[in-house]
DNA sequence: ACACGATGTCTACAGTCGTATACTACGACC
DNA sequence: GGTCGTAGTATACGACTGTAGACATCGTGT
């Protein structure tokens, strides 16, 4: 578990405070899904008031839009082709959704902020530029766009099921017989 | 589309109006998850008022809980070995995904109501309860129910992209190509 | 026919939501 | 050192939430 919050005394700083609500907001709506969240907690969050968050950003949205957008901009990408892509893919898959590992990432927003169709457009917009387009130029070849997508559909599926849901089955199997299975999957895709 | 509601006015029975609010409750959670929907909406939807729920189902949260059970109840069970059961999941997947087919199902719940902690426990027991033991007995020979939970893993997955964010690719995919593709992935696991 | 229990409704409450308006206080520049 | 723009706050509003309690009305058993 990582420290509350820290709560350092910004001094005035509009550019820090800035990012300071986005990361708050990333962290936030990871938690607990679009609807699930207030701004009000985010600003608590980020140390500041409410207001600031329709000032900096516009509206609850707005910000939304921004969380995403930067939650889905590719930190550490996989390259490599066929299996070495697919195998790297399923070890850090099974890592970062390991029991004890509460991990933020884009499938986690995704999947929690599926309900509202405002969030859903951003997310879509957000996936067709970033890890969509990514994972299309990595896979060469007839229906790249599709293989691409059924990838990240097989990823977000073992996110909700094993991190979100919990199922009994996935979150007690053994993660090397695990990464074993899902490197066998998307192995068909590479 | 269907009829928006049958306004039938419903001569009093307990019975009856309790199965109307549950079949609304099924509808509007599906459509827009658990913290999307009021209960003002799901009892006019039902025609009734809207503390006729807490009368017959304790709580919105209890309600919920009895939608999820009645929703991943299967209704049409896929069974045969191998290659036949891959075949006809992936054949079901993708017309239940389908553009233009709002379809009901419990992927679309599962997904849209996946912020909420306590619908994700209700419905982590309905998955134990329903299709994952179904999927493991269907699914003999060793790490079945590994095997079963990652087959759902992968339909939740298709049904998020496909149906719930509306990604491009597998949004205008080929039917016949897209059945092949996730076929071939079933049929890794089944 | 009458009464009583079951069925359904009305009103209200306490809370939270996003955000608009009005305000205060800090800090850099001349 | 004063001044002015900006960073940040305080207050409040209207809408919506789930649910509790009191009330009305239908239907059935006698």
């Amino acid at each position: 578990m990582m420290a509350p919050e820290a709560p350092v005394k910004r001094r005035r700083d509009a550019a820090a405070t800035r990012q300071a609500i986005l990361e708050a907001a990333i962290a936030a709506f990871t938690a607990h899904g679009y609807a699930g969240v207030g701004v009000r907690d985010i600003a608590a969050k980020a140390g500041v008031t409410a207001m600031l968050i329709n000032r900096y950003f516009g509206s609850k949205e707005q910000l939304f839009a921004e969380a995403v957008d930067a939650a889905f901009a590719p930190r550490t990408v996989i390259s490599g082709t066929g299996a070495e892509l697919a195998g790297e893919t399923a070890r850090t898959l099974v890592a970062r959704t390991a029991p004890g590992a509460d991990e933020l990432g884009p499938f986690l927003l995704m999947l929690r902020s599926a309900a509202d169709p405002r969030a859903t457009e951003i997310m879509r917009a957000a996936i067709a530029r970033h890890p969509g387009r990514h994972l299309t130029e990595e896979l060469a070849g007839e229906g790249a766009a599709v293989r691409a997508e059924l990838m990240l559909a097989l990823q977000a599926g073992v996110w909700l099921m094993r991190s979100v849901i919990g199922t009994d089955a996935l979150k007690d199997a053994g993660p090397d017989d695990l990464t074993r299975r899902i490197r066998d999957l998307l192995q068909v895709l590479a």
